[in-house]
DNA sequence: TCATTAAGTATGC
DNA sequence: GCATACTTAATGA
């Protein structure tokens, strides 16, 4: 495996704390591995055996329910940590893992955790962080889906990504990884027809621009009026 | 208001 | 040319 560069961690969240030494620890003893497109980095209900940062690329968290379907819980971009099962007092993985484009990824073994946690200053409280943001944005939404009717629940859910991966273009806001029809319907629990008559719609109207996998948000002030935003 | 069925077109390896 | 992505209309809960 060749070296990595120390200038991966310098700067991220979790290692902003730490001095050179101390990166160069950790990188010696992370694996680094790319994904394709559409590849799973772990799943559901396996033995939870190395926690990871997404490098680069995009992940799509996915949960089975009991009769198969599944569902998208969250979205993970660069810089995250991610399988932090130890952080949950967890010794499976609560969700599958996979790469929404080519990702790259380091880990390390869950043996590390404890001395992660207790040598490298700000490492615990900054996974803390995540794991409270992200049971938030579930919380969030899971009122939407109870709450919402379909339109603003698939607004929402565009804006969220286009939120958190969003580029900005001449055109608007482009969605950073490809998604389909179907992967929005399983993140806001209808249809990939509904999905695809709503898009169809709002490209009508000017909303957004979309292609195949690719979704550009052309007024996302009109869209946000459609979530139904209270704030 | 929305899922389902069904029948089509478009797109990319 | 085949699989996958996407569109559209009709029907009915």
């Amino acid at each position: 495996m060749p070296k990595l560069d120390e200038s991966l961690l310098t700067g991220l969240p979790p290692f902003s704390r730490l001095d050179r030494g101390q990166i160069r620890q950790i990188l010696d003893q992370a694996g680094s591995r790319r994904y394709e497109e559409g590849t799973p980095i772990f799943r559901e209900g396996h033995d939870a055996e190395r926690f990871y940062l997404l490098l680069d690329g995009y992940l799509r968290v996915v949960q089975a329910t009991r009769d198969g379907e599944e569902i998208i819980v969250l979205h993970i971009s660069p810089g995250q940590l991610f399988g932090i099962a130890p952080a949950l007092q967890r010794d499976t993985y609560p969700a599958t893992a996979i790469a929404a484009a080519e990702t790259i990824a380091l880990s390390w073994p869950v043996r590390l955790w404890d001395t992660f946690t207790r040598e490298y200053e700000g490492f615990a409280t900054e996974t803390y962080r995540t794991v409270g943001q992200r049971i938030g944005q579930i919380q969030e939404t899971l009122t939407e889906l109870a709450t919402q009717a379909v339109e603003a629940r698939v607004a929402s859910a565009v804006l969220r990504m286009a939120n958190q991966s969003g580029r900005k273009t001449e055109e608007g806001i482009e969605i950073a990884f490809p998604v389909t029809r179907q992967n929005i319907a399983d993140m806001t629990g209808t249809t990939l027809h509904t999905v695809s008559r709503l898009l169809s719609g709002w490209e009508k109207n000017g909303l957004v621009r979309s292609t195949r996998k690719h979704i550009v948000v052309t007024d996302a002030h009109r869209l946000v009026l459609l979530s139904g935003a209270k704030d």
